[in-house]
Formats: C-alpha cells, sequence, structure tokens
RNA sequence: GGGGGGUUUCCCGAGCGGUCAAAGGGGUCAGACUGUAAAUCUGAUGGCUUAGCCUUCACAGGUUCGAAUCCUGUACCCCCCA
C-alpha cells in the first residue's frame, strides 16, 4: 500500500502463526517489522542520548503531545525546527496523541463530546484538548506519525462506559482526519473497546471504513490479566486492514510482544525496557535480572553473554554497585542495555518470521523466560 | 582537681515509670513497574517451636507490682572552670 510518503511492504507471513514481517517507509526512513519504538514521552528517551538509542538498534520512537504541549509548548518546538531538529532524531516519530492522559491523569480531567479539559499536572492550569487540537499540535510538533485522540477507560468498568468511549473514539477519530493539514504525516486510528471482543471488532471495522494509514489497538495492558489481553488480540486483529501497520499500544513485557506478533501485530511501544531500567531490572533470555538483589553482587558476567551494548562491557556485580551506590550510570547502561534486549527479539522475530519458524522462536524464548505459551 | 552534659536495636536519632522489641530517617533485604505526574513506589528488617514466648536500650547493683526511663557505683566521650 502506498499513501503519500508513506507505505507498507509486506515481505513475510510466518507459516505457522498469523505473524508477519514488513518494511513502514516514513519520511524520516523505513521501519523494519515487527518494531519497537522507545518511549520518549518529553522528546528525550530518559537517560539516553540519540547515538546510544541509534547504537541499541531503534528505528522509530515515541513522543507525546500533551506532555510536549505543556512543555515546552508546540510553538516552541517548531520554532526550533520541529521535533525531529529539536530533540536531534533525525529517524521516524511517532506522536502519541494525549489519549492515554485521559486515563492516566482521569483524576484531574474531564471529558465532554467536544473536548477533554485536563487540569495541568505540572501547574494546574487549565489544558483543553480536542481531536481538532490534538492534530494541530501535532503538526506543529511535526512528527511522522501522529494518533487520533482516543479515549480510554479503566479496567474493569461498566459495559455502558466502555461502549461511550469507544463510540466517541470512532467520532473523535473522524475528527481528527478532517482537521488534518499536512501531507507529510500519517494519522493512525485507534481501536477502543475494553475486554469486549465483538464491541472491538465492531470498532476496528467502522475505523477501518475510514481508511486511515495505520490502526492501533489501545486501552489494553492496563490491569487486566494477559489472558484477556491475548483473547481481544484473537478477536481484533483479523478485523484490522492486512494492508496497514498495526500497533498495539503501550505494550510490554518481551512475553506480551511476542503473543502480539504470533497473532499478527506490527508495531509496539512501553516504557517498561526504560523504567525497569532506571529501576535495576534487566531483561534478558534467562529471564529478568534484578541487579540489586544480593546474588549478583560478585557475579563477573554480564548481563547477556554477546550483547553489543555498552552496559554488557561491565560485569553484572559493576552495574550492581552502581545502583547501590546511586550513581547515574546504572540506570543509563540497563536503559540502554534493556532496549537493545527488545531491538535484539523484535529483529530475532523478524528473521524467524522471514524463514518461517517464528513458532520456534516464540517457544524457545518462552521457555528460557520461564513462561508458558498461550 | 571542681562543675555540667552524654552513652538507645547495623548507623543517625526519638523516647524520659506501664499502651516499648522501642517513633522517624539512613542502610540492608525482597517485591512491583506495560501508549512515563515513576532514576519511583511497596513490604520486611533482635531471636524463636510466632494469637505466644525469649533476649535487648554502655556495664554492675538497687528502688518498684512494673525500668530504656528513677537511685548508686564503674567505664568511656563531650563542654566549662582551675
Amino acid at each position: 500500500m502506498t499513501l503519500g510518503r508513506f507505505s507498507f511492504e509486506l515481505h513475510a507471513i510466518d507459516s505457522g502463526s498469523a505473524a508477519r514481517a514488513g518494511t513502514f517507509h516514513t519520511p524520516h526512513g523505513p521501519v523494519e517489522m515487527p518494531a519497537f519504538m522507545p518511549v520518549g514521552t518529553q522528546g528525550t528517551v530518559k537517560g539516553l542520548t540519540v547515538e546510544s538509542l541509534g547504537a541499541s538498534g531503534a528505528q522509530m520512537i515515541l513522543a507525546n503531545t500533551y506532555h510536549l504541549a505543556l512543555r515546552p509548548g508546540e510553538e516552541v518546538v517548531r520554532d526550533l525546527g520541529g521535533l525531529h531538529a529539536f530533540c536531534g532524531w533525525n529517524g521516524p516519530i511517532l506522536t502519541d496523541s494525549g489519549g492515554f492522559q485521559l486515563f492516566s491523569l482521569a483524576h484531574n480531567t474531564s471529558i465532554t463530546e467536544d473536548k477533554a479539559i485536563f487540569r495541568s499536572h505540572v501547574d494546574g492550569r487549565a489544558f483543553e484538548l480536542s481531536p481538532e487540537r490534538a492534530v494541530a499540535i501535532q503538526e506543529a510538533l511535526g512528527s511522522d506519525v501522529a494518533m487520533v485522540l482516543d479515549h480510554v477507560v479503566a479496567l474493569p468498568n461498566d459495559e455502558a462506559a466502555i461502549r461511550d468511549a469507544t463510540e466517541r473514539t470512532i467520532r473523535w477519530a473522524r475528527r481528527c482526519r478532517d482537521a488534518q493539514t499536512r501531507g507529510d504525516q500519517a494519522l493512525f486510528a485507534i481501536v477502543q473497546g475494553g475486554l469486549d471482543g465483538p464491541l472491538r471488532v465492531e470498532c476496528a471495522r467502522r475505523l477501518a471504513e475510514m481508511d486511515f494509514p495505520g490502526y492501533a489497538i489501545g486501552g489494553l495492558s492496563v490491569g487486566e490479566e494477559p489472558a484477556d489481553m491475548y483473547r481481544i488480540l484473537d478477536c481484533t486483529v483479523p478485523a484490522m486492514p492486512e494492508a496497514r501497520p498495526r500497533y498495539l499500544m503501550g505494550v510490554g513485557r518481551p512475553q506480551d510482544m511476542l503473543e502480539a506478533i504470533r497473532r499478527g501485530i506490527d508495531l509496539f511501544d512501553c516504557v517498561l525496557p526504560t523504567r525497569n531500567g532506571r529501576n535495576a531490572l534487566a531483561f534478558t533470555d534467562a529471564g529478568p535480572v534484578r541487579l540489586r538483589n544480593l546474588q549478583y553482587e560478585r557475579d563477573p558476567r554480564p548481563l547477556e553473554e554477546g550483547c553489543p551494548c555498552a552496559g554488557c562491557r561491565h560485569s553484572r556485580g559493576y552495574l550492581r554497585h552502581l545502583f547501590m551506590v546511586g550513581e547515574m550510570l546504572g540506570p543509563v547502561l540497563v536503559s540502554l542495555h534493556n532496549l537493545t534486549y527488545y531491538q535484539r527479539l523484535l529483529g530475532q522475530a523478524r528473521r524467524a518470521i522471514c524463514e518461517g519458524k517464528f513458532s520456534e522462536l516464540a517457544d524457545e524464548k518462552l521457555r528460557g523466560w520461564g513462561v508458558f505459551a498461550s
């Protein structure tokens, strides 16, 4: 499929699952999918330079509309040359719309049909975010991919509330599309519907009718059981256009990504590798390593044998020491390791899909992590 | 030599007759973290055969139904006077 300066080529579909490999082309370069986007909410992936971010293997990163509109303000970013120049990342950037903050900052947010009104978490001032405003901000920021403003609700929730938020998400998606003025920014729609399978399918189909250049699944991994998330993917993904990138927002743990790729998801973002990295948890093929644990005090091994990241030039004992004494290099190196681990995992997934051996890879990884396939 | 103040559980530090195994920090140990209000948060932290029992508040003795808390002596530390 080709859409202006964007296109999505499918290279392969796994023989034993719905997993697929492809390339998403953007004005700032290609993204090999399945892909993982590090989260750089405020225009920075916490603790990392763009050089080390590139070294981790990342191709596309995520930034946030709400946070950047609050500080420094989208006009400032625009006047400094747009998001790419502003943060120094010349690869593709996707901006989240602020919809997630309707959920995470719900306690100081009110929503009407027209717009959401936030009380700024920074200084308490009112901040309005309508679908039109979300698009305008993202156009000022100049990301490659903008997300529609969606209405995310906490789970579990009552049926009427979920239905209401889902319907609003569909109406807002249309308003976002109608508000677009730039031709060099792709707008992705977001499927909502809580844990209601038929509602998810209906939402996906109605959004598909509007023909967006990409589709996301939102409102998952917000506290529900993993099995519920997989169940929703099972029914929702087949209802999403095959010729467009399919993005599972906010996910996730390594096992969640493999389970989602198995079901046909192409794109992910998650704070876990960076947040957990800052909190001394490293991802490895043998499962998580909680570096503060006493057992690593004299461990001479790197986090992962053969990992090319800068953190793996050091022993676990040294990394533990950095955390125990509060040195900032600890969070930096383990964030870098985790992102590198995620990128390598996705790279292995892409190769396995092209070879028709994704299930074998997934089984092997899940076994290493000590979790069962779902 | 004389006068005054102090010694609390790994550390700092509250407590000043019972509700004290002893506040609060720190440290340590363990856990959590999924479109980032997170380099954050939570729990544990004398021992045990754990609804209870035992051993702790410099050391020894004493007063009291009952002492980390009061008294006497000893040791060490700090301040002032000579």
